[in-house]
DNA sequence: GTATTGAAACTTTTT
DNA sequence: GTTTCAATAC
């Protein structure tokens, strides 16, 4: 007993004993959350004597779910193996396997990921010859995920935009793919999550079914759950109520995916009776780290009011580095990783975050220079790549032939006479005699393929045959080989090992046939379609190995729920981080705020913010400013370098080594127009004058007379739109004013 | 039916 | 600057 509740403290000791009903733990950045729900499982377990199987613990990636079952099992045995694990996605899609016939799918059925839903849509816009400029694709896959996300039916969506002729127009293409996606007995990610209320609501019985599975119910990061998902939770918890979920408002970064914050601001409201604890000790970050992020994350309104603090050293001060270029930046930060792995530290102690993946060229470009060891989780997924995902396509049509999309990449991939004509007129024949693509292979002749053409279909349909009865005899892996020889995939790369890119493709493949086998090693029931399955479900961040010693370089939402010794986070700019689009919207700013402060709060050590004076951004050189988020943090937590780095007015002006001066910089330099009062080409020749008047050659600790404040000391050069500095006058009052506004005395 | 070329979109973040 | 899709030529 003692030892389950060994080195907690008192809020995390209430949160492990308090099991019945609902409960919400408010658990700040790095307050040792994770314990508390391993300590809480195993509470259950032991003291409580509650089943493993009668507990639900949910997670927002599989990794955090496997990492939680593998600290379990080090704890009790093997017995944690039996807790039900796993995101909302993985959860529902396995019980949907047993449930979806209900719902007019078979068992069988084919996830969809966000790429496929997007071909999806785009092949129905095609056929409705809906081309109105104001759709795209992308727009109505979000139109179409928000409808999913509140629960809207197109027959039901219809009812709202009556009257709206694009509205209308909207709607017909919701109402054509999820006709499509059907037919293809495919679900995609959000239907994952709105089935089971679909089922709930049409057969009590399994809803039911549901609410006596487990009796216990744990939900980690709860604050980025969305509708669908809090009605499913609040479905199967009804029974008992013992629901415990566990967030922080401060780090719900999912809005934009239709993730609800008022699900855990109104947690109270919507369980009544609700214990409510609050975890605020961190154990993570250093105390310099912490006051920052706290006082930047205070500049939100949307919040529930808490206090972080840490008994751990106050810790050196954030660096604020601005660059000259996105190149220099990447520079800067590579140079000062390998220093430090020259000092010692690992390279895996470093963790390279940044808003966008597309930002991620750069860096890695410098790191190669420098010969240092890195991973990149995200941008392009492994299993998106066009020779993994034509090998799952195979792999899918062999489960499922309904599945179309999958049917049409791979029919004629690699090359084997079915071109577009056949491929358009088996459309037709199927459409025409309402059979799947499919079926319509059996019947090349009645569809009108003449001669070779009818041949080539044929030869496809019987070696997809063959192959279908192959893969009941074999075990995953040796199906999977099977696979990639028997359709002629790998010949086709084979055929001309010149090219690199080629060479690439075939290390990939085999790549793949090792995850068939790693997978077959890892679960009992190793079947084709169980392995689809965790294929579909898994990101990036699952398939990350920690154990390399490299540095990592993510985007910030997948950082969330990580640390690191040192985090450097690039791209501190105007317009980049924040986002320009979330500047308009204070609800999108306070998210980016949020993303911020879920970016700080990942150091452990050490913190360095870049940004670079000028970055290309769709191939062309765009000048930018630092972030409006720097001013949020006090300037006591940080020490600014590279430009903004103020020992001198000369520095201030041209605060650059002349080493770091780029030819193009000398020729296109955005560092006028910031840095000067005007920018604008009227004012060009005042600009120059100014740039030589006596203002702006002050220097920290000069002294300087203001008509206002009078007299007082420089105590530092601040970026803003124009120069300027925080000055104490005379009489102890401390003010930031524009350049322009002081006179320097001797 | 296939290969090459050129335009167009693209960068928010992910289950 | 890159990737993806459609049109064109072979």
């Amino acid at each position: 007993m003692t030892h389950l509740l060994e080195n907690l403290n008192p809020p995390q000791r209430e949160a492990v004993l308090t099991t019945e009903g609902p409960l919400l733990i408010f658990a700040g950045a790095g307050s040792g959350k994770t314990r508390v729900l391993i300590r809480k499982i195993a509470y259950l377990l032991e003291q409580k004597k509650t089943v493993p199987e009668r507990i639900l613990a949910v997670t927002f990636t599989n990794k955090a779910a496997g990492e939680m079952r593998i600290r379990l099992n080090n704890m009790l045995g093997s017995k944690a193996d039996r807790v039900t694990m796993g995101t909302f996605h993985s959860i529902n899609a396995r019980f949907l396997r047993k449930e979806a016939h209900r719902l007019g799918y078979t068992r069988d059925f084919t996830i969809y990921d966000s790429d496929d839903s997007l071909q999806l849509i785009r092949a129905v816009m095609n056929d409705l010859t809906i081309n109105a400029a104001s759709l795209t694709h992308h727009g109505m896959k979000y139109f179409i995920s928000d409808c999913k996300q509140n629960m809207l039916l197109p027959h039901e969506a219809k009812i709202e935009v009556r009257g709206d002729f694009l509205g209308e127009k909207k709607v017909q293409i919701y109402h054509a793919y999820q006709q499509r996606l059907k037919n293809n007995n495919a679900m995609d990610f959000d239907d994952l999550l709105i089935m089971p209320l679909f089922l709930f609501k049409q057969f009590p019985d399994v809803l039911t079914f549901m609410q006596y599975r487990w009796d216990y119910i744990l939900v980690d990061e709860y604050q980025d759950t969305n509708r669908a998902q809090f009605l499913f939770l609040q479905a199967i918890s009804e029974r008992h109520h013992n629901i415990c979920v566990v967030g922080d408002d401060d780090q719900s970064i999912y809005g934009w995916r239709g993730a609800d914050i008022r699900n855990i601001l109104e947690f109270e409201q919507t369980f009544p009776n609700a214990t409510v604890i609050k975890l605020e000790q961190n154990y993570r970050s250093t105390g310099m780290i912490l006051k920052a992020a706290s006082a930047l994350v205070k500049k939100n309104k949307n919040r529930k009011d808490k206090t972080l603090w840490t008994k751990s050293e106050e810790g050196e001060k954030i660096i604020f580095h601005q660059a000259s270029s996105d190149h220099d930046e990447a520079n800067y930060i590579a140079k000062m990783i390998k220093e430090n792995y020259l000092k010692g530290f690992h390279y895996r102690d470093h963790a390279i975050l940044y808003r966008t993946n597309a930002q991620s060229r750069q860096l890695e470009e410098a790191l190669i220079n420098r010969q240092i060891r890195y991973i990149i989780v995200g941008g392009t997924r492994f299993y998106d790549r066009k020779e993994i995902k034509d090998i799952l396509a195979y792999l899918r049509v062999l489960v499922n032939p309904k599945d179309q999309l999958s049917l049409k990449r791979i029919i004629n991939s690699p090359a084997r006479g079915i071109g577009k004509t056949s491929l358009e007129r088996l459309e037709h024949f199927a459409n025409e005699t309402h059979r799947t693509l499919w079926e319509a292979l059996q019947y090349p002749d009645e569809a009108g393929l003449k001669g070779v053409s009818a041949h080539h279909v044929k030869n496809f349909l019987s070696m997809m045959l063959a192959l279908k009865e192959r893969l009941n005899l074999l075990t995953l892996t040796d199906g999977v080989i099977e696979v990639l020889e028997k359709t002629g995939y790998k010949s086709a790369y084979e055929m001309d090992n010149a090219s690199k890119e080629n060479e690439e493709r075939l290390k990939n493949l085999e790549e793949f046939v090792n995850s068939a086998s790693e997978f077959e090693q890892n679960n009992e029931e190793a079947t084709l379609e169980n392995f689809l399955q965790d294929i579909s479900l898994l990101t990036d961040i699952d398939q990350w190995e920690d154990a390399a010693d490299a540095v990592v370089l993510m985007t910030l939402h997948s950082a969330k729920g990580l640390e690191f010794p040192i985090v450097f986070i690039s791209g501190l700019e105007d317009g980049l981080f924040p986002l320009e689009r979330a500047k308009k919207n204070d609800d999108e700013l306070e998210e980016e705020r949020r993303l911020f402060y879920v970016g700080i709060t990942r150091a452990m050590k050490r913190c360095i913010l870049t940004c670079a004076r000028q970055r290309r951004r769709y191939g062309n050189w765009m000048p930018s400013l630092p972030s409006s988020f720097i001013d949020d943090i006090p300037l006591e937590c940080l020490k600014k370098t590279g430009f903004t780095k103020k020992t001198s007015s000369n520095d201030f002006l041209f605060g650059f080594n002349e080493s770091e001066i780029t030819p193009t910089f000398r020729h296109r330099s955005p560092q006028m127009s910031w840095n000067s009062a005007s920018s604008s080409k009227r004012e060009t020749k005042k600009g120059i004058s100014l740039q030589l008047s006596p203002s702006q050659k002050i220097c920290v600790g000069d002294c300087v007379m203001h008509k206002i404040f009078g007299k007082g000391k420089v105590l530092e050069a601040v970026h803003s739109s124009q120069p300027a500095f925080r000055v104490a006058f005379q009489g102890g009052v401390v003010k930031i004013i524009a350049a322009k506004f002081l006179q320097l005395l001797e």
